[in-house]
DNA sequence: GTCTATATAGCGATAGAC
DNA sequence: GTCTATCGCTATATAGAC
């Protein structure tokens, strides 16, 4: 038994990213604090240098995360017979988690937001989370033939951002469905 | 004479609020710290508090700032002849700071994002930037007879304020002067 | 009204016992 | 590997001289 006292938990390791991960959404990246990192984890808060050297580092394991998932979840889009139904999936993904735009944005927007303002190599960190979405996006616009497809594929992006930060702002879920369901017509007019 | 020393400067509680202004566009709001507002200010760092009780209170008088603004340029645009004129003199309006939104996004949304975590009336004074915004461009779609007019409204706004956080991520303003041309044609289309 | 000096609190980070 | 105790710094805010 190499694992913690409490059995089949997962490693500490794993939950204060886990931990992070998740307040860096619902309070942003500047208003959370190891201490509360540390709290949820239920590690102490001492011991989290074990794992992470510096604040930034933790940060930055949590960006992995969220790349690994991305590419995880287009990964999967990609099954899809045609690139309309690719494309229109992923707007799905984000009205799946409507309510949580609502109440804190974005993950990914609000994120890079915040990593725009930093000085440090977490900000090119925190762009590849965008790139990655746009470039998969462009990808699918010129399976469809268009050779303006980079725009096309900014166009969606932002404006399911832009959703994405109304609909946090004005806290009403119902803006965020309307407007995505907006764009699955405009790519179907496509 | 009942000014300060140095002539025609504008009073300190004045420069307070401009220094403020301009710190929190450009670090952000969290980030920015009483001590940088007040040496941009040229102001001691002490003597901010017999103008402004709390930070919170300046943050406040700079969201005040940027809606008196901000109602300032749209009394300039409803001047124009046609609502189609209007929105899209609206979107110029953005594209003349594109420097700007590449360097450090769009004014607006980026305090709205970060008022969005806060927990204090500072986060409904924040909402109401962009409901002056999206309330406006309602009224622009509705002369044009469209009953849809609140969703294209918000259409607009988020278009925009996706494309400045990606201008921003990419650090790149062609990419925010293409997204804008695109959404003046769709208004023309309209 | 204006300024300096300082109180107070919370942060990231470290040292060292176990 | 794990934890407690604490350092050093910086932030907001206050007290009080001028």
């Amino acid at each position: 038994m190499t694992d913690s006292a409490t059995a089949s938990r997962p490693p500490k390791r794993e939950r204060l990213v886990e931990s992070a991960r998740d307040l860096l959404y619902e309070q942003g990246v500047q208003r959370t604090t190891l201490a509360q990192i540390a709290e949820r984890a239920d590690v102490p808060v001492g011991n989290v240098y074990y794992y992470y050297k510096t604040r930034d580092e933790l940060v930055h394991a949590v960006i992995e995360s969220r790349l690994e998932r991305i590419r995880e979840v287009l990964g999967e889009l990609d099954r899809r017979s045609s690139p309309k139904a690719r494309l229109k999936a992923l707007t799905s993904a984000w009205t799946d988690e409507g309510a949580q735009v609502a109440e804190h944005g974005c993950p990914l927007g609000g994120l890079v937001y915040e990593l725009n303002k930093d000085h440090s190599p977490l900000s090119e960190e925190g762009a590849q989370l965008m790139r990655e979405l746009v470039d998969w996006s462009e990808r699918q616009f010129r399976e469809l033939g268009r050779r303006d497809a980079a725009t096309l594929a900014f166009s969606l992006i932002s404006s399911i951002q832009g959703a994405a930060l109304l609909t946090n702002t004005f806290h009403d879920e119902s803006l965020f469905r309307r407007e995505v369901r907006r764009l699955g017509r405009w790519i179907d007019s496509i």
